[in-house]
DNA sequence: CTGTGATAAGTTATGGTTAACATGTTACCG
DNA sequence: CGGTAACATGTTAACCATAACTTATCACAG
């Protein structure tokens, strides 16, 4: 690999002037630019960004630390980061922690010393340990998806409460009266902000029954939620997936368990699958907008690195839309 | 951010002694590595990967240039990297270029620039300009997935022209006769290979007829050429996808259309979809070993750059699977 | 013909880290 | 007590690009 020095020798000037050529800044002659221009071609060099981001201070790049990257809703997230930020001349490094706290800090610190610009994270932890780790080395960042209580931070996520409480309500409407929530782990706040929505709509209707179940936010998870709550006398009428992936487990357990849906037991659930992965759209769901908040968290951040805004946190909650299918309907008989 | 200077200042020591502390090298009394210890600690110092990498001349980062990060396909694959590629110390940078070759070589620049250590590359077209230009600036690179052809270089990738010679096979053995192919870009070669091993069996079992599709591997592609399928007459027994994606576009297709699968159309695909994304298994697939794919490709671009190996470009083919499921059935009546 | 401003280049210093070399101290041996 | 290892720390230069400063030439106005 060639550097500028290299460029500078051929072409018979100095490195500055090769420097002045590729930033089209100061006075050159034709004459020299030509010649500088020909022996950047012939070199095929190319600028080192390390030296550039040392002197600068900058290396345009960001950091997407998210804690599943095989499921969906975290890769259109991630396209919608990756849009934004090369719109504008920034690259990204993904990175995944699978729900592990200690991945989770690993992985900052790798970032931090590659002194990327800023970072984007769905924190696997309630934690504020990551947040502070960040905040005490001046790195900007933007908590995506999830809340950590008790700091004040930007954040861009979704009103899971609320979404669970239209999900909940919708199976109400329908006159379900048992029902079980198959949620993620407990100490993730997506996860408890669902019950929450859950024991609100409950209570609401004067419910005085709950069925809560926590778990993994994956396929496996889902199952052995579903699996417990089936087990249970009276069985629930309804279930409600806290996630894509748990719902996966869920109707699993239940095509298992020989259930039909919506006919013996409705199921609704958190996150839609993208249209692609999905021959006929079948769970009624609260999907979020997830390309959205990707380019929105993104947004934020860049204003940040700029230097826009008053320097107060900003919390931005989008909406959720219930989009209702056919894996939810009355119940029907309140067999065992 | 403080740095090494910074940290030296606080200890009393010169900036050479803390750099022995962090990297364990040299002699330090224990009283002065403890006093070090205890700056960095307050300062909250982190190395700059920046400086480092300049002056080694090695960023420890890997790129992996995939064309379409939605596809569980890639995802995958970017799995296998990862996981590979962390465990031996080094951070990946993910680039999708969406099929785009403009995209690719903008990717490949930016990278270049920012000196990654060496790339892998799932190339959106067969032109072996993107090889050329990592080549000319002396970057290890591996190819993934796609070959190039014309150009020898390290390649890892599944034999698809076998796995769509036996996908056809089980087809006719089942006593299918007319067999319509939905491809992807007729310039990707995975497209182009799946097109011949589809070729290759029709010929041995002595069938002329032939019905080949090009389109975007995509849902939207495969909804399309399904439907240009289905307008032939006589229509197809039979449908190849040679994707996932154009599998669920096709079966959208079939659904719209009234036709049930298999009774109707048996309907096999190239890629499988995890399980993750689907409730009960369905499609007649040829799987690959998407993750070994991502692990094998890391491994040799790691010894690449260790300098292993004898120089000579080296392929790697991995073998497909053939996994009978329900969607495929002997043709039923030759309808139109 | 002196002074001034535009043009066209080069020189130096900087950013953070560390290998190589240099310097200084202590301890122990003969 | 001189010599020499082992130990402990500091100084310099290099990695590459570029901002700030410096030097040099030329044209033209006064």
């Amino acid at each position: 690999m060639s550097t500028i020095g290299d460029v500078a020798k051929r072409a018979g000037v100095s490195a500055m002037t090769v420097s002045r050529v590729i930033n089209n800044s100061g006075y050159i002659s034709q004459e020299t630019r030509e010649r500088v221009e020909q022996a950047i071609a012939e070199l095929g060099y190319v600028p080192n960004a390390l030296a550039r981001s040392l002197r600068f201070k900058q290396t345009k790049t960001l950091a997407l630390v998210l804690t599943d990257i095989t499921n969906p809703f975290f890769t259109t997230i991630a396209r919608g980061v990756e849009d934004t930020a090369s719109e504008q001349g920034f690259s990204v490094i993904f990175c995944n922690t699978d729900e592990s706290k200690d991945d989770e800090s690993e992985y900052l610190n790798v970032l931090v010393q590659k002194q990327v610009d800023g970072v984007l994270l769905v924190p696997a932890a309630s934690s504020p340990a990551s947040v502070a780790f960040l905040h005490e080395r001046g790195v900007p960042f933007v908590v995506l998806d999830r809340r950590i209580p008790g700091v004040s931070v930007d954040t861009v996520r979704c009103d899971t409460d609320q979404g669970a409480y239209q999900l909940v309500c919708h199976l109400l409407d329908l006159g379900h009266r048992r029902i079980a929530i198959l949620s993620g782990p407990a100490a993730v706040t997506t996860a408890a902000d669902r019950v929450s929505g859950y024991r609100r709509a409950l209570a609401e209707a004067g419910i005085r029954e709950e069925a809560v179940y926590y778990g993994g936010f994956t396929v496996e998870g889902g199952y052995q939620m579903a699996r417990q709550a089936l087990a249970v006398t009276p069985r629930p009428t309804a279930l409600f997936a806290a996630n894509n992936f748990i719902a996966i487990g869920a109707l699993r357990a239940l095509h298992e368990a020989g259930l039909r849906v919506p006919e013996d037991m409705s199921v609704v659930a958190f996150d839609d699958l993208p249209p692609a992965f999905v021959i006929a759209p079948f769970l009624t769901v609260v999907g979020q907008p997830a390309y959205d908040m990707g380019c929105q968290a993104t947004l934020l951040l860049l204003d940040r690195l700029a230097g826009k805004g008053d320097g107060e946190p900003q919390e931005i909650i989008l909406p959720t839309e219930l989009i209702v299918r056919r894996s939810s309907a009355p119940p029907c008989d309140p067999t065992p």
